[in-house]
DNA sequence: CGTTCGGTTGAGCTTTGTCAAACCGCGTGG
DNA sequence: CCACGCGGTTTGACAAAGCTCAACCGAACG
């Protein structure tokens, strides 16, 4: 994955040569940041977005010193500062979970490259789109699901997001979430995260150590937390009308 | 407020003729709906988005019989459907709260206008983040705080949409929502809404009625609930980078 | 080895949910 | 004009889900 916005677009879409050099003049640089490290605070300038190149990152709030939400996890390939795009300065923290590193690029490059390529602005469009529906699962998670079946359905949720970026991999992926994180994304406590892993465990739905995650039963876990993956789903469901360009 | 769109953008930018025209072009027709009434359901095809000219609305989701989540509530200006702009199909279910005025317009006439003026396409994104930002203060809401906070902080919400809108009022507020929407809403059974509400009422915080509220002590509200308004704020704080054009 | 960090387990407590009854305001129809 | 019923709200008693605290464990790492 040298180049993970080209990867990450056209798996949207098909892109030609003018637009994989548009792509690739936004990638330019790489930053690394250790495990723990804070990509980018609150109050910070928001000039920039970046791309997640390698590792897991988070993006979260904190409120009081033992109040945190994270709201989500981010994976390869994946946009981190994006939930700010707009403001100048960023609402939410941007943390790095495992070592990561990252291709920054200023935000005033995009409207250069949405103005020379209507289509990957519409597929960035489409990104920023499918980002509002899997935060709106977190939602439905937090507010009206269980703790088992929060647990159970954001598994679910890694486990599609992992197998998209590495399909061979279909049911054990890495996991260097804590407890806490867990806690703290789906609004539990981490006594009760780690309670509701050890029921999935013990019913015999999945195995887990400290480092990775094995799906044994997914239809059970599929049933009881009531996932639906089109909030994730493939592109040819997703592609948006706009998109239907004559390539040229 | 004859002409939403205009009225929503020009909130976040000086708009000119052509700017005008191009967004009064989008809202040719009126639709009414009555209170209760689908505007657009899950599975539905997915090819125009509404804006809301009058009345109230809302985004949901209908799991079980049972279990509803409600994402928000949209006010006059707002967009209804934007949360599924990048689907061929609805995620969600989109619901009159009131009797409503929606102007429907082509998602395919997005693409066009975004091609004849950059500056409508960041307002558009802008807009779209401004969302972003609002639903993430749900998920804080619902993760992390108690029964009592997610209340005042739904009300001061509601209170800054309002008076954004009609700035002569600062805080009373029209309050159509049942105990049922505002259990969906903020992730609680209805009854307990009730008694929060009522615990408001008694501390002298608020005052309200089945169609009213009343804000009496803005300040206790804003403490007791961590509301910071920067995520609903005034334009000057929000304008993106990417809209600083010259004026043509 | 000892320390640290995270995970597990148990006991007791708090918050919130459930169920059911009573209530209230309002519109309808006799 | 009054009685009724309907939708929504309030209140109380009780149950359940999840939280807190604290002790303990085990792996990783210096």
């Amino acid at each position: 994955m040298t180049h993970c916005l080209i990867h990450k677009f056209s798996y949207y879409t098909d892109l030609n040569k003018d637009e994989r050099a548009l792509l690739l003049q936004l990638e330019d640089r790489k930053i690394s940041y250790k495990a723990g490290e804070c990509i980018a605070a609150k109050g910070d300038p928001c000039d920039h977005l970046y791309i997640l190149h390698d590792g897991w990152a988070y993006v979260s709030s904190t409120l009081d010193v033992k109040l945190r939400s994270i709201f989500d996890v981010r994976l390869n390939a994946d946009f981190v500062g994006l939930s700010d795009l707009a403001f100048q300065h960023h609402l939410h923290d941007f943390y790095a979970l495992t070592n990561v590193v990252v291709c920054p690029f200023p935000k005033k490059n995009l409207g250069a490259m949405f103005d020379q390529s209507p289509k990957l602005r519409d597929v960035f469009l489409l990104i920023l789109s499918r980002e509002q529906a899997i935060a709106k699962e977190r939602v439905i998670s937090i507010g009206r699901r269980t703790a088992i079946e929060r647990v159970a359905h954001f598994l679910m949720e890694l486990n599609v997001r992992h197998s998209l970026l590495y399909p061979s991999e279909d049911t054990v992926f890495d996991f260097p979430l804590t407890l806490d994180h867990m806690g703290d994304l789906l609004g539990l406590s981490p006594v009760h995260v780690s309670r509701s892993m050890s029921m999935l465990k013990e019913n015999g739905y999945i195995t887990y150590n400290r480092t990775r995650v094995k799906i044994l039963q997914m239809d059970k876990l599929i049933t009881m937390s009531g996932f639906n993956p089109v909030f994730l789903e493939k592109p040819e469901r997703m592609i948006p009308q706009e998109l239907e360009y004559a390539e040229a």
